[in-house]
DNA sequence: AGCACGCCGACT
DNA sequence: GTCGGCGTGCTC
């Protein structure tokens, strides 16, 4: 009998392949990174088997070359991304792969970039000319700095590295090579001290001592949860241990990674999608060479190579940010979760509006409830208020009392947020005489305008247009958006408040001006202002002095389709709620709906978020949905709707367990995308094994079969939107 | 995913 | 008569 070495490749296969190793070659073991030859090509592959039994019936061929002696993966992060592999129904390769640097993938050896520091010759005779401006101004800041600088200082200065090569090739600077050390025992200050509240919360928690344990940290919004993550790392983290601090995309902001820097210093590692190959590359190696970093990092930061991870904490637990919506569709959330349990190490959920998954959890007793509903210092919890827009007129959204507040929030030399609920809403383009609007010619959907570029814009294809001034179909002058997109009401806005700043924050707004923070810096005065904006403004950012909150339609979500919609109407509702009166002056909330009798919204205005979890825990436990049962979502897409409906009702004929329910085929919402038509089968089933081997098997199945080629399908596992 | 092989339209 | 379109099949 031979032996092989079998291989994970990042194909999209749900299959490994078989390789000999060379006799001269040391042994290999899993995890170690290898080229081998693949068809007509070569590829880098991982090492899933060391020592497997070869297939029979097919002549092997020779692992090309070993790219370095020790595994790429520990054992720790390969189990992880296996299980998850299960998990998903995500092929094994493409998982392993997803969780090595850009660099690795390629085949780059795995040596952390050289870390390049440069300073001024003393005593250099060349001259610059007179117009290398920014060289001479290079030179002076290099000359006032005490010693050597690193690249990354330099152009965090605000200079170029061609900046420093022409200095460099005129003999005025000299560039030295550092090694990268991991810095010994700082000087650092102790985290502030904890409330009455948050102390109590904070010994809620569980210890490391007690091993895998996972604990849901209910703090209301301003409660100061973050304060505790510190205390608890500082008081459970040995000094050559590691941990993770997971963070949804849009809190990961320069003050969030500070604050953790000022009280951990060096050993704070950044990790999120903004980072060069390069960065990514340092980081991952420290991270795998086992330093006693602490990563603050978004999603993909659950998949680094630790070695030594003994804390993990995910906050704001509940964010839609920490699930991938394509591919390799993992949670990040429930990944941690699982790490946690592979280390025995204790795991922190933070959320002022847990999951319901969560709570159920907590409910149960899988989880410890850790509760904090006291605000940080003086603040007072906001008053809700729900306002009937039904029958009154509406300018730009706002009706008369709400603009009122708005006015006499100003006059107190405070500051108003006004918080578009846009899920699934934006400004069309209609016509007021025919009707008519315009539809995406390869999508089912609206084009939506763009005052900036006078553009129509597809949200789900790159479709674009120029906007015309007149009706397409009648020719009619009345072409004009119609919705409430932020643009509108921040022409209102400024049309009724000429005397203060405006600021729109948005996606757009954002794209454009560059980082949110600069947009922000006049909110950050204090002195009057209004802020209109989407999503973006619900989560993370502190505005001290903003002591209104306006919501312009909360109705988006109360008759959705999708079971979810009311729990993230909710969610953000409150989350948006939260940016009122954090500062001294106590905050007021004003909900605009046109259903103010409705029971969610009316127990919303109590701001009183646990009730309101359990009675939509109720529902989702009688409708017979997560966290109850297990679900999962078939997806395909096709050249007719007929080609997907077709395999997935074929599909479903080869699920032969009784025990699982099976919702449709349906069309999609949107059943046309980017000129491909998209259809869904629910698996939905009591139990999570059962299902998973449902799902096994129906891969397994489908990998065989012949199709038409133009067919995609994919599984996306507890997946969040269901439409 | 990539790549080759394989059959049908507009071009030097 | 060829170049190249992308449908189909294979990769240890």
């Amino acid at each position: 009998m031979t032996r092989s070495v079998r291989i994970a490749l990042a194909r999209p296969l749900r299959r490994l392949f078989d390789y000999l190793a060379t006799d001269q070659q040391q042994p290999l073991v899993a995890g170690q990174r290898v080229r081998v030859p693949f068809g007509q090509q070569s590829a880098i592959g991982l090492v899933v088997d060391a020592d497997a039994e070869a297939p029979e019936g097919i002549t092997l061929k020779s692992i090309l070359s070993v790219c370095e002696h020790w595994p790429a993966l520990p054992d720790e992060t390969r189990s992880l991304l296996t299980w998850a592999s299960n998990y998903y129904q995500h092929p094994l390769g493409e998982c392993l792969f997803t969780a090595l640097p850009p660099a690795l993938r390629k085949g780059r050896p795995a040596e952390r970039p050289r870390l390049t520091q440069w300073q001024i010759v003393t005593g250099a005779t060349a001259t610059l000319s007179t117009n290398a401006v920014r060289q001479r101004a290079l030179l002076d800041w290099l000359s006032g700095q005490a010693g050597a600088r690193e690249t990354s200082a330099v152009t965090k200065a605000g200079f170029t590295r061609s900046q420093l090569k022409a200095l460099a090739a005129k003999g005025l600077v000299i560039e030295t090579e550092t090694k990268h050390q991991e810095s010994t025992a700082e000087n650092l200050p102790s985290p502030p001290v904890l409330s009455e509240a948050q102390r109590s919360a904070y010994e809620q928690l569980a210890e490391p001592k007690e091993g895998f344990t996972a604990s849901l940290l209910y703090g209301i919004t301003g409660s100061g949860k973050t304060e505790i993550y510190l205390h608890y790392l500082r008081q459970h983290l040995a000094n050559n241990e590691q941990a993770l601090v997971l963070v949804p995309e849009i809190n990961l902001t320069p003050q969030t990674v500070k604050r953790f820097r000022h009280y951990f210093g060096e050993r704070i590692a950044v990790w999120h999608s903004a980072l060069n190959d390069g960065e990514r590359l340092d980081t991952w190696l420290r991270i795998r060479e086992g330093a006693p970093v602490i990563v603050i990092g978004t999603r993909s930061a659950v998949l680094l190579p630790f070695t030594g991870l003994r804390t993990i904490v995910v906050d704001e637990e509940h964010d839609s940010s920490y699930k991938q919506g394509e591919g390799f569709r993992y949670s990040g959330r429930d990944l941690a979760v699982y790490r946690a349990h592979l280390n025995q190490c204790p795991i922190i959920l933070g959320s002022a509006t847990p999951s319901l998954e969560s709570l159920h959890n907590a409910a149960s007793g899988k989880y410890r409830l850790a509760r904090l509903e006291e605000r940080a210092g003086n603040a007072a919890p906001p008053v809700i208020n729900l306002l009937d827009i039904r029958s009154r007129p509406l300018e730009g959204g706002m009706a008369a009392p709400t603009i009122q507040s708005i006015r006499d929030c100003l006059a107190r030399g405070q500051q108003a947020l006004v918080f578009v609920n846009r899920r699934g809403f934006a400004p069309v383009m209609m016509c007021f005489d025919c009707g008519h609007m315009v539809e995406c010619p390869r999508c089912d959907t609206r084009l939506t305008y763009h005052r900036k570029d006078r553009a129509m814009r597809c949200h789900h294809c790159d479709y674009q247009t120029a906007a015309s001034a007149q009706c397409p179909a009648c020719k009619s002058d009345a072409f004009k958006p119609v919705g409430q997109g932020t643009e509108r009401t921040e022409d209102i806005l400024m049309q009724q408040f000429p005397e203060v700043p405006v600021i729109r924050v948005d996606r757009d707004s954002t794209q454009r001006k560059g980082s949110i923070q600069s947009i922000l810096s006049t909110v950050n005065t204090g002195r009057p202002c209004i802020l209109v904006g989407t999503q973006m403004l619900a989560k993370g950012h502190d505005f001290p002095n903003v002591t209104l909150v306006v919501v312009i339609n909360a109705d988006g979500g109360l008759f959705s389709v999708d079971f979810r919609a009311p729990e993230q109407l909710i969610q953000t509702l409150l989350q948006v709620s939260g940016r009122a009166g954090r500062g001294d002056a106590s905050g007021q909330v004003i909900i605009q709906t046109c259903h103010s009798d409705h029971p969610m919204l009316r127990q919303l205005a109590s701001g009183h978020y646990l009730p309101l979890a359990d009675n939509l825990l109720a529902e989702r436990s009688g409708g017979g949905f997560p966290p109850f049962r297990s679900m999962a979502i078939l997806r395909a897409e096709g050249v007719t709707m007929e080609d997907s409906i077709g395999f997935l009702d074929h599909a479903k004929q080869q699920i032969t367990d009784t025990q699982i329910d099976l919702w449709g085929p349906l069309p999609a919402v949107i059943a046309r995308r980017a000129d491909r038509y998209r259809a869904q089968l629910v698996l939905i089933c009591d139990s999570r094994t059962r299902l998973n081997q449902a799902l096994k098997s129906l891969c397994q199945q489908l990998d065989q079969q012949k199709r038409k080629g133009s067919l995609r399908w994919q599984i996306d596992v507890d997946p969040l939107e269901t439409g």
